[in-house]
DNA sequence: CACGGTATTTGACACGTTCCAACGCCGGCA
DNA sequence: TGCCGGCGTTGGAACGTGTCAAATACCGTG
């Protein structure tokens, strides 16, 4: 009970050659009807399992393609991965998923992992963009393993990339800020060397530029990490600010950091949206669902998984004559509550929170 | 540039038989220094990189081992899988997540899968327990797949399963809201055919048949699935009764269900705790960074994940004699400001509530 | 009955690795 | 000198599958 059946046994019981066998798995339509059922009979009755790896072995590559993401845990990512495996799936493709946790030892490990594997292809958001990390990249595709980058763009152009345009994420943002009258507003986000948070930097820059302001009438507060706990701590820092000066809006780099943000408000009783507003980046589902629902520039994250897979299956399938591509996607600002002021309480002020309908 | 190298041409460059290169990767301490500096050498000329495949083929079963969960985006499952992962890459195995999406025939696929790869095992969330549910993984077992099952329990005893104490969970919650003077409880969550929801529910009634009441007692709201938007509409049908019959606090079975419903009555103006107190299950990361805090049942993620890889590894490395074990955490009840109407708004507030306190 | 042609089936090899028995070499010992 | 044992190394046989040229069966026609 416990030995794999092989190709083998089944030709025995059936009657037939290996070759045969190996015909109705592949090729049914070329093998005679009887012979069909018989060996068909042949593989139920005695538990047949393909072995994937001999397959492998054959066709000297596999059939899955490897993820690698910064943080399972984040939803922006799990529904990248939705898109890669619906994608992949189709052309009857598995998906490794990875999890470099931000550490480049373990991204490191990972892409040995999967080129060991001879994977189709690898899809990663890489930790890092900066010094030789390219080069690992390159050096992995001239081996033969495709490379597509997920949500980040390579500087020389030598790889295949999604993403989504942040400047005009965070211009969006901004802009949208600057429309409902907030003058002194706040960027909560970091660090710096994530291009993702540069890049909604430099958007909220532009967008203030365009209005004649600069760059330098942004409050600047930075964070060590995109998640919950660090957007409360900022929370506190804005909470703790003399009141002439606190911003009364807040653009931060991910909801993540929104959500915890709105939290330490809420704790402190500083009003969401009246006292300070909020716009957060990814639109995950957690935003609509917040208590006061967040503002948010949502991203085409299922379509950015799934452009990725394509790109890849492109590059894995198609002939010697690649050209690399650089898909980039637009965001658009959901407005919700957390942004707008109701006309109502703005117009009869902090006097009386009673009742807003709407 | 494209071809992939084989160890038989490391063998060649380095003057050596093939072999010895696969003793130097392999037992690199029974080979003589110079040949193993020369072979390493011609390693790294040639970029030469192992081919799982045919490691994985020679030795009759891959490194890897298939973890299914119910829910990618569910923080939950997340949490498990970094578990798994932790456990697995202690022993150099790998783990391939696949996402069954609570459908049957996802699972199933991926079962095939799973079982083509020749994994080293298979951890699995079940998408449904009934029927003939636990035999196709009995027959999955008998042709050499162990097989765990994770945060679900075999009716048979024909598989190790890692479970946390649902019936318990429910009966802490139960117990705290009972205490805190509600007697107007509803629980919120299903399909009851999901065992995690089923025994949730035993152990509200167990809660309160101890305090003299009867399941009866329990408002039933049932929801189609465990997640947020589900939560809202059970939060519209609370809100829509009249006020004497509304429920005074809500259980819910999931704490996705329960930030929906959180966000529902934040929105029509009913107050949380001191108008309905809420419970949630599971304490994800959003349940404390909430705008209202969210109390709620702690299970073990990551440790639900590390031990069920570990009953793998003994099934799958273990010599014939394993026996199947049933290991079951212990929950435990985190209250925050969701449950617990503070002292004052209690007095100030519905006069009639006056405590009972047993 | 021989023949050509098509429809099926066969058998052998290759994929890249690991494992194991066998072998050569060298120094030590009788 | 001849034998022995140990260390390094070698060569070849698997593992289970896909492929492909070659062999065979089958059928109708002349």
């Amino acid at each position: 009970m416990d030995a794999p059946i092989s190709i083998r046994e089944v030709a025995a019981h059936a009657g037939v050659s290996v070759g045969t066998v190996s015909n109705v798995l592949n090729r049914p339509d070329i093998v005679a009807q009887p012979t069909r059922d018989r060996v068909n009979a042949a593989i139920k009755a005695l538990g047949f399992v393909r072995n994937e790896s001999a397959r492998q072995l054959r066709a000297g590559r596999s059939r899955t393609i490897g993820l690698v993401v910064l943080d399972v845990a984040n939803p922006f990512f799990t529904d990248v991965a939705r898109g890669v495996e619906d994608e992949a799936s189709m052309s009857g493709l598995s998906v490794i998923l990875c999890n470099s946790d931000e550490q480049l030892p373990k991204e490191t490990r990972y892409l040995e992992l999967l080129e060991e594997h001879r994977v189709q292809g690898i899809l990663i958001t890489p930790v890092t963009t900066g010094d030789g990390a390219g080069e690992r990249l390159t050096r992995l595709q001239r081996r033969g393993t495709p490379v597509i980058l997920v949500d980040s763009r390579s500087p020389s152009g030598s790889q295949c990339s999604v993403a989504v345009d942040d400047v005009l994420g965070g211009d969006f943002a901004v802009s949208h800020l600057l429309e409902e009258g907030h003058e002194r507003i706040a960027y909560v986000g970091g660090p710096l060397g994530l291009r993702q948070v540069a890049d909604r930097l430099d958007g909220a820059a532009r967008a203030l530029e365009r209005a004649g302001a600069t760059v330098d009438d942004l409050l600047m507060i930075d964070t060590p990490a995109l998640n919950v706990s660090a957007g409360q701590r900022a929370g506190a820092t804005i909470a703790e600010m003399p009141a002439g000066q606190r911003p009364t809006a807040a653009f931060c780099a991910n909801d993540l950091v929104a959500l915890g943000l709105l939290q330490e408000m809420t704790r402190r009783q500083i009003r969401v949206p009246d006292d300070v507003a909020i716009v957060g980046y990814d639109d995950i589902e957690f935003a609509a669902a917040a208590a006061v629902p967040l503002s948010s520039v949502r991203q085409p994250r299922h379509q950015l998984g799934r452009t990725a897979a394509q790109l890849l299956l492109e590059e894995a399938l198609g002939a010697e004559g690649h050209q690399h591509r650089e898909v980039i996607f637009q965001p658009e600002l959901e407005v919700r509550r957390s942004s707008q002021a109701s006309r109502r309480t703005r117009q009869v002020g902090a006097a009386s929170r009673s009742g807003n309908s709407a």
